[in-house]
DNA sequence: CTGTTAGCGCATTCAC
DNA sequence: GTGAATGCGCTAACAG
């Protein structure tokens, strides 16, 4: 067991002082070439990993992050990704950095404008970005570039855009996953429900659609015999969804499963729960109130969790360890899957990263 | 976004120096009564939590902590605690601790006496225990308390005990869950197999026992028709595995699925392998190299994890707070049981609570 | 350009 | 019993 590398090693080793060091690993320049080729041979030859805990004791610099995401709502999934990020600034709490938070509402699009474009002018340091509409936030992707501003995205990646890096998971193999576990316990000559959001103008579907390839593309593979039977609901509009359902369900006697490829499981759940429907499997994502409610409760077969929280926390840590002494940083980043059923809910620790 | 009260800030309002609020702190000693109170009065009103980081930059003391565990075999389950430990002892690279770690043969009760017997005779601040044998372990326990020194266990709990905490996933759950996954996807009236070790002497099976316990109440409780057969399993003879397999299918031939409730499936699914059997569902414990290639390549449907990495890390991080701050500790902790897919797999991080 | 040094929050030691 | 002073690894300001 060795002895840690500090800064004053390092300078002792290269015949430099201590503040020669630090101006180099910080790129502060007022550097002498010779001195620059000392400090970095002997870098190159230990390996020195900085206390990022004690830097920020003496740090004076602070940083301000901007955050934009839809809005938050309670016991959702963009709570928890707030929550996640929330835990990094508290880990790191030596480390000063102001948080902005700018959420708009997912549902209109006017609104994801006049809120990106004030975070187009903000003077930030970085910026977390959960982007659903998509040309928008190419747009601010692109302003943001033009101002050398980092950025990072949250939820799901972003073509033509050159994020610092992003925290997703992979919505394809999660449909994927979504139709093995559904036709892996329905009976094989059933028909499957799949709820349906009807939005309107947004692209927030984004994800959903690569969730859709993904569940089609397996059952097309494995040459699953199950039909696929839309069920059509508006989100606007919850108190209509009831009826929706109910007829639906009169139509299509065949149904044994029913996924649903967005967050809100739960009100199908809520569905079986009120009509005694006990054997339609049912398998969903994200671990909601009502999602979690559900599975619970038995109505929810399985539920699929994408680690929101870890996708906050890991894009706030590594934005807090890039800024400070430009650790590199891995672009492509997906969170796991997680399988949960109604035994292992009770163990499921959505921060068992941190504690 | 208030500022952090640092012990500064209470000696401040207590009207006494930062030494004597470190005294009180600490319990060592030597403070007036007046002064103990003023002190606490404040720490009933703000929120004071030291920056562990920060304390072991200034922290003489070290600390010696006892790691006794079956021997560590690559790529195995115990392997795994031990690298969560590691991995807590990098995150609070400050405090100096400094590890011996003791392991014997879980096979063999006298080498496990042996070591158990050298633990009790150290004077370690902390003993973290990875206990098999059922009476060894308890004996060694009451040695520690004794002798006063705190102890930990991971992987499994132990009756007639008073460990400071212990860090295990839950056994009959784990099986009960095994159960639920091996029932939801073989015909219903076909045969499961169940691989059971034969081992002599040591009650390592405890956990076994427990998982056993959760499968069977689960077929009890959903009256499930498939019937159970036993495949039995000299650990110590690998070599006869393939016949005993081969033999078992044979006389068998009605399985739909083979469970594995110990970490050993790898080598079923290795004979399924080699043997061009894709019919067969198969559900396994324990992220161990041979099982995840089996998850990998097709031949395990599930793969319970009960993230034993985490059970270390916890088990340290838990030790180490309780010994510089005394921390209150929660006694009971249940890990997460991760239900894992060849699809999943891929995103699995064991250290997600770390990067 | 470079070396020296004050201070960050904390535990500890040393005078008083 | 107590407060003041020291040092941990690091950054930043300052004096050369």
């Amino acid at each position: 067991m060795k002895r840690k590398i500090r800064i004053k090693d390092i300078a002792q080793m290269a015949g430099v002082s201590v503040g020669t060091v630090d101006r180099i690993l910080h790129n502060r320049g007022n550097v002498s070439e010779s001195a620059r080729i000392a400090v970095e041979t002997v870098l190159k030859k230990v390996d020195y990993k900085p206390n990022i805990h004690i830097s920020g004791l003496s740090l004076k610099r602070k940083y301000k992050v901007v955050i934009t995401t839809p809005n938050i709502m309670k016991g959702e999934y963009w709570e928890s990704i707030h929550a996640g990020i929330s835990y990094a600034l508290e880990e790191f709490e030596n480390i000063r950095v102001q948080c902005l938070v700018y959420t708009y509402n997912q549902y209109d699009i006017y609104s994801c404008r006049e809120i990106f474009d004030r975070v187009a002018e903000t003077d930030a340091d970085a910026v977390i970005i959960g982007a659903t509409f998509k040309e928008e936030s190419v747009r601010l992707s692109k302003q943001l570039e033009e101002k050398e501003i980092p950025y990072i995205f949250v939820d799901s990646p972003l073509e033509n855009s050159s994020p610092l890096a992003f925290f997703t998971s992979d919505h394809y193999v999660c449909g994927y996953l979504v139709a093995k576990l559904i036709t892996s316990i329905i009976p094989s000559g059933s028909d499957i429900g799949m709820l349906q959001a009807v939005r309107i103008g947004d692209q927030s579907a984004n994800t959903s659609i690569l969730r859709k390839q993904g569940f089609n593309d397996y059952l097309q593979e494995k040459n699953i015999g199950n039909n696929v039977q839309r069920i059509s609901f508006t989100a606007m509009e919850p108190e209509k969804f009831d009826h929706q359902l109910t007829d639906f369900f009169q139509r299509q006697q065949n149904i044994g499963g029913v996924v649903v490829l967005n967050s809100r499981g739960g009100i199908v759940a809520d569905y079986f729960a009120k009509n005694g429907i006990h054997d339609i499997k049912l398998v969903c994502l994200d671990l909601t109130a009502p999602n979690v409610r559900g599975l619970k409760e038995g109505y929810i077969d399985f539920l699929i969790g994408q680690e929101p929280e870890h996708q906050g926390f890991l894009a706030m840590k590594t934005l807090i360890e890039y800024l400070i002494y430009r650790k590199p940083v891995k672009v492509e980043n997906f969170t796991q899957l997680d399988i949960l059923t109604k035994e292992t809910i009770g163990y499921y620790n959505q921060f068992n990263f941190m504690s």
